[in-house]
DNA sequence: ATCGTTGTACACCGATCGGTGTACTTATCT
DNA sequence: AGATAAGTACACCGATCGGTGTACAACGAT
């Protein structure tokens, strides 16, 4: 057997999960392959039989925070309006948690510097998901050019992460520019 | 002596020049001390004998880009609005250059991680720094509230960084957020 | 001319980096 | 029970990490 649809945690998942706690936590080039093994209780040797090398374990991990974040994007009920709200709402509240470490796709941009490189192709397809996300709210909100305003939201949001990365915490400023922008378009 | 008005360019200069170009081109941790010493053409023994480690050579780098940024910021003749605009614009330019990398002090900070790395407080002073700055505009154009209406300049300004790194170059939704911030509060 | 400063050259340190080779144990499926 | 896949233990590789010790050359000021 090489995958079923209810698999076993083998060294795999346990590799990519504690990849997302150190790579996040203290940075993608300050832990190194034998720190994340051991963390995860594999092989070294296991690694190397799941993944070519270090860097596919981070487009693996980005990738796995990818999909787990899409989820959290959408509380369906809501009027298009808290849609939006309840992103950043939820972003303050990490924010406020002390182990938050600012938007991990956007971390991982940063500290990577390669546009080309897979994970940072995954931050961007991250992104624009956000984006995409915004958009479609605006969308049913009845707004007009919604691409440029979901785009003028993702900053916010990117500005906001930012924030709490450089001063810690969260800032009432991110609510109060996301409602202007929503106001300035009628929504 | 030790320190004359008019300074020649030594050792420590050039290992702070240098520091600037390759930690913020390839990443603080990317980059070695023996790297570090070769690009500056300064040999190993006098790094250390002017910082006490690599930690000390980081701080004194950012320390730089900030006297060098604070520069840069006033195009003094102009109006408040334009004085605001400016910095997007110049932001924006950047962005397109194929060698911008994102904001230097937001890329240390999150790279470092941790709020109290001398390095990471430049990089808060530095952001309070162009919040204020929003500010003193914003008050000369009689608006109220200047300060909060600052920070969330910063917040896009923060924002716009980040997208030029996950996305490459610029957006015209940076201008307009602004320009939609601005026009709410009657500037 | 001499003296302290500033800098260089270079060998060296233990630790860690990403990655591999080999041999062994443990599961799982049939 | 036997075969096959999945995983472990551990030693090892060259390279690089941040940092140091020592001895020697170039300098500017008096």
């Amino acid at each position: 057997m090489t995958s079923t649809p209810t698999r076993k945690v083998g060294a795999r998942d346990r590799l990519v999960s504690a990849a997302e706690r150190l790579f996040y936590a203290e940075g993608i080039h300050a832990v190194g392959v034998d720190r994340l093994c051991a963390e995860a209780e594999v092989s070294k040797r296991s690694l190397y039989q799941h993944f070519s090398g270090k860097d596919a374990v981070v487009t693996a991990m980005l990738r796995a925070q990818a999909a787990k974040s899409v989820a959290l994007f959408a509380p369906d009920g809501a009027s298009p309006r808290d849609r939006i709200l309840a992103v950043f709402d939820a972003l303050d509240h990490e924010a406020d948690s002390s182990d938050f470490r600012g938007c991990p796709f956007l971390g991982a941009a940063i500290e990577l510097k390669d546009l080309d490189h897979p994970a940072v192709r995954i931050a961007r397809e991250q992104k624009l998901a956000l984006t995409e996300y915004f958009a479609e709210a605006l969308r049913a909100g009845g707004v007009g050019d919604a691409d440029l305003l979901a785009l003028q939201l993702t900053l916010i949001f990117d500005g906001a992460s930012a924030y709490s990365v450089v001063q810690g915490g969260s800032t009432p400023a991110t609510r109060q520019a996301v409602e202007t922008l929503l106001s300035a378009h009628g929504i």
